[in-house]
DNA sequence: GCTGCATGATGAA
DNA sequence: TCATCCTGCAGCA
């Protein structure tokens, strides 16, 4: 979620107003790209994980980086398309290439809708935390999958998750509904400070002061608080990682 | 040149 | 829950 919020403001610097220029250099996209180049970029909007580009006169431009997709920016004139560029998108200020995208494609406003209606409230866009926090409250799935839903809140991945939970040492396996409106709520403001830092910075990091660490317990071996043993697990289909004496 | 791995999501079973 | 898709890179032979 934070990449895809740097991402929108980015691209938006760059060309928001501008006739864009778009190929697919792989060839993957070549009919989305014909179909929206020369189009005016009308906004630029980030949901989530969802980045939406408006293209007056065409259909929008969805793109979800998923596990692997990268954008990069390319100062002009640009390097020839190294590897699979899916799409290369051109502006007047710089040169965007995407790569190993989950989605890349043209949505009608109907389909717009319809995406942006499955997904659950961001909180790095400042949406309404209330459908989250309640859905959290009723539910008696585990909160680590929960916050990884993007169904119920939207913008969290599986590093945040990690972090979040040990920030507020909640055991990730608690049932949502056990837990308090205060962890609820204190749920959607660490995310929406973590994302938020993540986003002003590019990287995400989550502590401050240590030498050579930037993250409490993900993909760590040992505890930042306690010095304990990181415990590993698949939880929702993802690698957890979280302190069993810290979060209880 | 192979294997495995990664901050994700989907559709079938 | 599982297989599948997307890409690049590190580690190995």
């Amino acid at each position: 979620g934070h990449t895809v919020h740097r991402l929108a403001r980015r691209i938006g610097a760059d060309g928001l107003g501008d006739r864009v220029g778009a190929s697919s250099p792989q060839g993957r996209f070549s009919e989305g790209a014909a179909a929206i180049d020369g189009a005016a970029l009308t906004a630029v909007e980030a949901a989530g994980k969802h980045l939406l580009l408006e293209l007056d006169g065409a259909q929008a431009l969805h793109v979800h980086l998923g596990l692997f997709g990268r954008m990069s920016r390319l100062a002009t004139p640009p390097r020839a398309p190294r590897g699979a560029v899916r799409l290369r998108l051109r502006t007047r200020a710089a040169v965007w290439d995407l790569r190993g995208p989950t989605a890349c494609e043209l949505l009608d406003p109907v389909a717009q809708d319809a995406l942006l209606a499955r997904i659950g409230p961001d909180p790095l866009r400042g949406d309404d935390p209330e459908p989250a926090l309640s859905r959290i409250a009723r539910s008696g799935r585990a909160v680590g999958a929960l916050i990884l839903d993007q169904r119920v809140m939207s913008g969290v991945g599986n590093v945040y998750r990690a972090e979040i939970l040990f920030a507020l040492r909640i055991d990730p396996h608690r049932p949502g509904r056990d837990l308090s409106s205060t962890d609820r709520e204190a749920m959607w403001e660490t995310a929406a400070e973590m994302l938020a830092a993540g986003e002003r910075s590019g990287r995400i990091q989550t502590v401050t002061g240590v030498q050579r660490r930037r993250l409490a317990v993900y993909r760590q071996r040992t505890c930042l608080a306690c010095g304990g043993e990181v415990r590993r697990e698949d939880l929702a289909g993802r690698p957890l990682h979280w302190c069993p004496a810290c979060q209880r």
